[in-house]
DNA sequence: CTGATGTCAGATAAACTGAAATAC
DNA sequence: CGTATTTCAGTTCATCTGACATCA
């Protein structure tokens, strides 16, 4: 049971510290994103939803570019695949020019899976962003993808 | 290992979306906790932080108290506790006057550790922020204190 | 009895690691 | 040979769950 009871308070410490403040939100999000998906993702999780963004976006794709695309790793885009194909939402078949690449591509079925999927994201979003303007929306939004962009060093 | 040559491109669907972004700023944020606490934290990690920081701020307390006040799970704030003790950097003791409690209490040893993981934070906390401007990074706490602190409905 | 507390053993999800088989 | 691709098995970290004994 994760039930306590009152509810608490932060200590200032933590209360200051973005990458504290970052992982509080972030978790908002990741809890939202698994309901939401339990809900109505009819079983896919994210990583389904990132692999079938970028097949939408650039057509058939080896599993090491959709790796690379998604930054997901590529033992993980393998089982991920794995079960989008056995849903019938992408197929995969070997490369005659390079037998070692897979290709995948996107089904009907997956591309109408993408769309509702992505009603469900923008519910989703609009709770995680509820209390904040417009105007904020659209800083935090440029503020997140400096920081998301930064390279890994 | 987890490194795929080039860096690869990012779908349109995930690049506008504040969710995503989130997660990949907060992947990068705990990417930095964690090493830099591997490497300066003498085997400590957030939960230990973050016990130690309640405890400075407002004194001996019970675990359920600690759990509360710090969002950490009380069978977690347990395990987290012992490790602690058995660093010499708090103590425990059964309340007299109720005895299912134990009062956790910081050593001097624990502040002094508390202090050199605030350096540590700090740190971490400017490579995370460091592609904002000032005025930047106070916009970006501000907002996400207020998204985090949302009601967990 | 109920409810809070501390403890344990285990589940989960996202991300990463190491090694192997295969093909270029 | 060295390197890229896919796959498998296993690990880590934070978080959460369910159950239990203790005690107010």
């Amino acid at each position: 049971m994760s039930d306590y009871g009152e509810p608490g308070r932060t200590p200032d410490r933590l209360k200051g510290r973005p990458s504290w403040l970052l992982g509080r939100a972030a978790a908002r999000s990741a809890a939202l994103l698994r309901e939401g998906f339990a809900e109505h993702g009819g079983g896919l999780r994210g990583y389904h939803y990132r692999l079938l963004a970028a097949l939408e976006q650039w057509g058939p794709a080896s599993q090491a570019e959709l790796g690379r695309d998604t930054g997901i790793d590529r033992s993980d885009v393998t089982a991920a695949l794995l079960e989008l194909e056995s849903l019938g939402l992408v197929e995969r078949e070997v490369d005659s020019a390079n037998r070692r690449r897979k290709i995948v591509s996107m089904t009907p079925s997956g591309a109408d899976r993408l769309r509702s999927l992505d009603a469900v994201l923008d519910g989703i979003q609009e709770s995680l962003l509820a209390p904040l303007t417009p105007a904020q929306r659209g800083q935090f939004t440029a503020i997140l993808a400096r920081i998301a962009d930064q390279p890994r060093e």
